[in-house]
DNA sequence: GCCAACGTTGGC
DNA sequence: GCCAACGTTGGC
């Protein structure tokens, strides 16, 4: 149904393999809960930053199955792909300037029967300029992006586990007024690479451990 | 800088 | 396949 070859526009999911070496960011990410004596009297100018906790962030990231499928990035090199074919600005600049080592992704299945929520993924490597849009043979080529003046950022994501069942736009959309009355997805359909508050994240977390009801 | 024409996204 | 929403392009 979908033609893989369109051109041009944001194609929301990374195709090409990773090459890239993910390897596993040396990580402050998830550690460095300083534990310090509270009794004494430290000297916050210089050292204990209390507000330290690496801040992270969490994203929705489309991507058609037929391009690239969870069971895609899960089958690449150490479950991590670049995510390429990024041609949206706003969606770029979430990638290239926001998106941080650590934070969390949801993977959205788009285009698809069932559309939804699929999977959690993590940022392993934060922006850097997708080199597909050098590639005049890419169906993501840019003429207008150079190396040294690259137009179009993309990152890498790293599977993290699958959804105990498919968290659907449909059921999503039932809550439109409510608890994710906010939420992009449901507001601004089209954009591809997209932030998630910490509320909404809790509750499709939630959404997900609820079991359906038969019907 | 406006805005009409055009192209794409993506649910249905 | 249809088409609404919305982003981009380019003439002026």
């Amino acid at each position: 149904m979908r033609a893989l070859t369109q051109q041009t526009t944001e194609k929301t999911a990374p195709k090409s393999k990773a090459d890239s070496k993910p390897k596993k960011a040396k990580t402050t990410a998830t550690a460095s809960k300083k534990v310090f004596k509270s009794e004494e009297k430290k000297d916050v100018s210089t050292s204990s930053a209390p507000e330290e906790g690496p801040r992270t962030s969490v994203w929705l990231m489309k991507s058609e199955p037929d391009t690239f499928s969870i069971d895609a990035l899960i089958n690449s090199p150490d479950s991590t792909s670049h995510w390429d074919g990024v041609r949206n600005h706003e969606a770029k600049n979430l990638m290239k300037n926001l998106m941080k080592v650590g934070d969390r992704v949801l993977f959205y299945h788009s285009n698809t029967k069932e559309p939804g929520i699929v999977a959690l993924a993590e940022i392993v490597r934060e922006g850097y300029p997708d080199h597909t849009a050098f590639d005049p043979k890419s169906e993501y080529y840019d003429e207008k992006s150079t190396k040294e003046d690259p137009r179009w950022f993309m990152v890498d994501v790293k599977f993290t586990r699958k959804f105990k069942r498919i968290v659907t736009l449909k059921e999503l959309q039932q809550y439109k007024d409510k608890e994710l009355s906010g939420m992009k997805l449901l507001n601004r359909g089209r954009l591809s690479v997209q932030p998630v508050t910490d509320q909404e994240m809790d509750f499709i977390l939630c959404l997900e451990q609820q079991e359906l009801k038969e019907g």
